[in-house]
DNA sequence: TCTGACCTGCGA
DNA sequence: TCGCAGGTCAGA
């Protein structure tokens, strides 16, 4: 389930394989991850393209070539991986890449809720809003985008149009560290919880980058190996485990049909 | 605003 | 064998 700080990982080990590199061979076996062309035009159109640079917005990857800009949406298993021999699901690389200097870069999803665009110029994502980590707005505006629409405070962190990024994992867990209920709106948030929200989702975020991810399911980086979030996760699947803060036990209940793990105690 | 569909591996 | 996991989107 790769949220923003997985797709970071995977576009900082993909940069120095890719950027620079001319593509001598792109084949795609899965033409259902395509959303805006065939397969055949795909390939043909990346092949011999050089890869620029690859920038992340929200959950997307966006790989910028001399002439194309490939996007990649990663779903809920979609990986990238720089040896086929370390794949767990070889039967689901979907997406083959040969560069001219030898390397290789593999997709792999085994779910098949990925997505792949081509444009022509650089693409503008729709109804996606900002990238806390790439665009981290100040105290102010984050306190503006909690004002501007009464919500659920959990579903406001993980709507794609407001904060791009976020998903069940790292909702949980920016709740958790800002002592704050997933039951609460946006609306009753006072300025001190409000400037906790703000603080605990940048540390959670980056915190979450630094360990390259959280692994759970599918998730590897791009070398293969697991990444290290997993081992600090305070409330994620921790239901019926005591608080690391207070002691009491760790629920799990379901707000807008996602589970949500939260300790009764101390998130009010 | 909410629900189901998409998809497959995994654990009960 | 069945339910769950979850990001996104279409349709009710």
């Amino acid at each position: 389930m790769p949220e923003l700080p997985e797709v970071e990982t995977v576009r900082r080990q993909l940069l120095p394989l890719l950027r620079g590199q001319r593509i001598r061979k792109m084949a795609l076996t899965a033409p259902g991850l395509l959303k805006n062309c065939e397969p055949a035009f795909f390939e043909s159109a990346l092949q011999g393209q050089t890869i620029v640079n690859l920038h992340r917005r929200g959950k997307y990857l966006i790989w910028e070539c001399r002439d194309l800009f490939p996007v990649f949406h990663l779903g809920m298993s979609g990986i990238f991986l720089k040896d086929r021999a370390r794949s767990l699901y070889p039967q689901h690389i979907h997406m083959s890449l040969e560069l001219e200097n030898g390397g290789e870069v593999f997709y792999q999803d085994f779910r098949r809720f990925g997505k792949i665009w081509l444009y022509r110029e650089w693409p503008q994502i729709a109804n996606l809003g900002i990238d806390p980590i790439e665009e981290t707005p100040d105290l102010a505006d984050f306190a503006g985008l909690l004002a501007r629409k009464k919500q659920n405070v959990k579903l406001f962190l993980m709507d794609q149009s407001q904060i791009a990024g976020i998903g069940n994992i790292y909702a949980s867990e920016i709740l958790f560290e800002a002592a704050i209920s997933p039951e609460r709106n946006t609306a009753s948030l006072d300025p001190a919880e409000t400037a906790r929200l703000y603080r605990y989702m940048l540390e959670v975020l980056n915190a979450a980058i630094e360990r390259f991810g959280t692994t759970y399911s599918a998730y590897q980086t791009v070398s293969g190996e697991s990444g290290e979030n997993q081992n600090f996760l305070k409330v994620y699947q921790r239901n019926g485990q005591p608080c690391v803060r207070c002691g009491a036990i760790i629920e799990k209940s379901t707000l807008g049909n996602r589970s949500t793990f939260f300790c009764p105690d101390c998130q009010l």
